[in-house]
RNA sequence: GGCGGAGUAGCUCAGUUGGUUAGAGCAGCGGAAUCAUAAUCCGCGUGUCGGGGGUUCGAGUCCCUCCUCCGCUACCA
């Protein structure tokens, strides 16, 4: 059986609707799902949506619904957003489900049981939206001498019962484990600095709440609901079946792959194994902070007005040329920039007019020169050349995908797409045609072959395009795995089926760019 | 304040343990070709490698210092 392997992105908090941020964590994980998969793994992909904490119930307050209301119907906005653009997740979990409650309750229990939990009070000055305390050294003065959060916000001095968890017992255990298991955090930054936070010393952090009821309820404690964070993260469980340690949980747990992004890597590098180790429950092999999407350089934001809808950006310029600009464009572990200029630049200079009219002029001259019709061949050198070159693209492109460099991947995909494109102008089969029809047939189902195999390659990245070519080559679906690449069988059985092409039909067409995007203020 | 990262061609960035004339893509200029989505291919860069100092036969690459930007974090209050 297939190894398994589990990825998660972080759950969706629902209070709005999903942002481009959203989408660039779905996608790049998907990207990796979908590598998974063409490396044979057996993958499971769960994301979802953390509906629970204050904020929901003041949002909810506000529109004047209940919670679980405004949770439905919020959420179906990112299950929306995730099938939209081609999301292949196969759990979607929504923490304010039953078993989640069940499983987020129990490894509570563990975690008490362990000794790691204690009541006591909490004093401090809270800031309802932050939904943190502050210590008093944090505050910064209003014009007006009101005391605010570090981010401006209102606090007010709170006093409440609440339970704790003895982080700092696992200070020591932590540091082990970013020493011993470097990969546990990537990229290094994150780790580096994650270390030099442990090492600081860690407080015992507090874990449940009695301001407000919309959450978990802590066992065996009235009027206590738990921490945010603890819900949020025991999802990751809740979506294999825990506390059943059933065949989901033996099958998938730990997680291989923890992607999120680098705003929340101490909740998942810190407090998450922490709780983990507390509860006695083997720990996530990997958490990646991935950066921040910024709109020309600018961070969106509601007052700025630069709000995307990422749905609107697939509509404008296509699912898979978006997916392919985000995983291109930036350095996946640093912020990027994006614009519509910048996404039909990358998307026509590279899909369209490099790789997109290969294909397109490849299945064109078969179809018109060879009726469409596929034989055997033997190889010149120059096939061979080429041939390796496309080999060479394609691992290269794996081992960086491996290490979630998408952006080198792919760059080393398009030397393999430049080394076509030089090929055929250097055999100039249109001239072959009328000198020599023997080597010009060699030379084009040469380049098929090399096509097949650089289209499978992008497929994680441009799932429906690259389904749409192989589909047009004749590859049949079960065979567009890494796997079916280094089968060098396959080209005699393909020739064997008989079916010829047909005239071929652009999966990359070229985008154009909207009017009202060409001025930086519109 | 501390720790860390970054500052390289108009733009986005690569540059391994210091070693020959500092690279890629995009944009720009010139040419070739015409199979193809007017797509493709070839050729073209006088860059103070943030400033200054130092080590070395030799530094973008090491050391010191200063400037700017970013991230994490602390304290003064």
């Amino acid at each position: 059986m297939a190894e398994p392997f589990y990825i998660t992105t972080a759950i969706s908090y629902p209070n709005g609707k999903p942002h481009i941020g959203h989408a660039y964590e779905a996608i790049a994980a998907d990207v990796v799902a979908r590598f998974k998969r063409l490396q044979g793994r057996d993958v499971r992909y769960q994301t979802g949506t953390d509906e629970h904490g204050l904020k929901m119930a003041q949002k909810a307050r506000e529109l004047g619904v209940s919670p679980k209301q405004l949770a439905d119907e919020m959420s179906q906005y990112f299950i929306e957003m995730c099938d939209t653009l081609n999301i292949s997740y196969d759990v979607f979990i929504r923490t304010t489900e039953t078993r989640h409650h069940a499983a987020t309750q129990e490894l509570w229990r563990r975690m008490e049981a362990s000794g790691d939990l204690y009541l006591d009070r909490y004093e401090g000055w809270y800031s309802i939206r932050d939904e943190a305390y502050y210590d008093e050294s944090e505050l910064v003065a209003a014009e007006n001498g009101e005391r605010l959060s570090p981010q401006g916000t209102a606090v007010e001095w709170t006093v409440e019962e609440s339970w704790f968890f003895r982080l700092g017992k696992y200070a020591d255990r932590l540091l082990t484990l970013y020493q011993d298991h470097p990969d546990f955090l990537r990229p290094d930054s994150r780790r580096n600095e994650i270390m030099r936070f442990v090492e600081g010393g860690l407080r015992d952090l507090s874990v449940s709440r009695t301001s407000f009821d919309w959450g978990i309820k802590v066992p065996g404690s009235d009027g206590h609901v738990m921490y945010v964070w603890v819900d949020a993260l025991a999802n990751y469980l809740t979506g294999l079946g825990f506390p059943e340690e059933g065949a989901d949980f033996t099958r998938w747990w730990p997680a291989d792959l923890h992607l999120i992004g680098k705003d929340i890597v101490r909740f998942h590098a810190v407090y998450w194994p922490a709780f983990l180790m507390s509860a006695g429950l083997p720990l996530p092999r990997q958490v990646f902070g991935h950066g921040f999407l910024l709109n020309r350089g600018q961070k969106e934001s509601k007052s700025v007005g630069n709000v995307t809808d990422p749905l609107a950006l697939a509509g404008r310029f296509g699912v898979d040329p978006l997916r392919y600009f985000l995983m291109r464009e930036v350095a996946f572990g640093q912020d990027g920039s994006y614009s519509p200029e910048a996404i039909v630049t990358r998307a026509n200079a590279e899909l369209a007019n490099s790789f997109g009219n290969l294909v397109q002029r490849v299945c064109s001259m078969i179809f018109k020169n060879m009726d469409g019709k596929l034989r055997p061949f033997s190889p010149a050198d120059a096939d061979n050349k080429l041939h390796e070159d496309v080999r060479m693209a394609c691992s290269h492109l794996a081992r960086e995908f491996d290490v979630l460099n998408f952006s080198a991947g792919i760059e080393a995909w398009l030397r393999g797409v430049f080394a076509c494109n030089q090929y055929v102008d250097e055999q100039a089969p249109w001239a072959l045609k009328k000198t020599d029809p023997e080597r010009m047939e060699a030379v084009l189902l040469s380049l098929f072959m090399a096509v097949r195999d650089l289209t499978i390659v992008i497929s994680p990245v441009v799932p429906h395009s690259a389904a749409q070519v192989l589909d047009q080559l004749g590859i049949p679906t079960n065979q567009r795995t890494l796997a079916d690449l280094a089968d060098a069988g396959w080209y005699a059985r393909r020739v064997e089926t008989g079916t010829p092409l047909n005239a071929p039909v652009a999966a990359f067409p070229r985008l154009e760019l909207p009017a009202e995007d060409s001025e930086p203020d519109a």
